[in-house]
DNA sequence: ATGGTTGTGCGACAA
């Protein structure tokens, strides 16, 4: 089984990039944020006609958005709210081996990293606090498979420079505190860095500021999958499809990240 | 310290 997540930055957009992705990588699951899609705008038909068939969407005009688009059937779907917003940011699958599948989008929390000031940074510290709590609830034991854009970069060698970014939103202490309390809570595994070592810089977004972003190479790990450990057992390797970033002149400032499983 | 770019959809606003 491949999974692979991609903050996509509008799908209508980027649906070239989607299948481009798609014929190189064939996964059996794809995870898409920033879909930027209202639902009865969404493009099934090239999904479609590559053996997706079963999709579940939550759009909504102009910000975030998830897709869930799977080769296997997607059973007891849903969606959640999160801080009382019912903004399109986290729907969820079973797979018929009963692997559950979150698809998720934590909010980027604006520019300055003070929640007295700062009411987007607030949103996601408290975003952040409930991840944790709703991960407590959940018991541990099930298979479960956590993709999407949490825009948190939380270890030293997840940004181009640790002590340039500790002031940075994505890699302030109280983030990564929060972020890291939620991982703990779920009893969640990084699936990735249980093949990238720790040591070794990984990233999957590069800002679209850079006058050259694979010269100055300021990227940060934003984009994550996390497994339950039922899942651990059976996870087979993960990759950063960093060579995306510069498939178009025009990409998405995320790259897809890819985990096989079983 | 500042500004740098992008998408949506034609205003800002979010990232």
């Amino acid at each position: 089984m491949r999974f692979v997540t991609w903050n996509i930055n509008s799908v209508r957009l980027r649906i070239g990039l989607i299948e481009r992705l798609i014929d190189a990588l064939s996964p059996d699951v794809l995870c898409l944020q920033e879909t930027k899609c209202p639902d009865e705008a969404f493009p099934h038909a090239p999904f479609a006609a590559r053996g997706y068939a079963y999709r579940h969407i939550w759009g909504m005009k102009s910000y975030n958005g998830v897709a869930i688009i799977s080769r296997l059937p997607l059973m007891q779907m849903g969606q959640r709210d999160w801080q009382g917003r019912a903004d399109c940011r986290h729907i969820f699958a079973t797979l018929p081996d009963q692997t559950e599948i979150h698809c998720l989008y934590v909010p980027a929390g604006g520019d300055v990293p003070d929640p007295d000031v700062n009411p987007k940074f607030a949103h996601k510290l408290g975003f952040l606090d409930e991840g944790a709590a709703w991960s407590r609830e959940q018991k541990v034991s099930r298979p479960r498979i956590l993709l999407g854009d949490l825009n948190v970069a939380p270890l030293e060698q997840d940004v181009w420079s640790h002590r340039q970014m500790l002031g940075v939103v994505s890699h302030t202490p109280i983030e990564v505190e929060k972020f890291t309390a939620w991982q703990q809570a779920g009893g969640w595994i990084d699936a990735p860095r249980c093949f990238i070592p720790l040591e070794e810089k990984l990233y999957s977004w590069w800002s679209y500021r850079a006058q050259d972003w694979e010269e100055s190479n300021r990227g940060r790990r934003l984009d994550h999958v996390w497994v339950t450990p039922p899942l651990a057992p059976a996870l087979r390797g993960a990759h950063v499809l960093r060579a995306a970033r510069g498939w178009d002149p025009k990409p998405s400032d995320h790259v897809p990240v890819i985990v096989d499983v079983g």
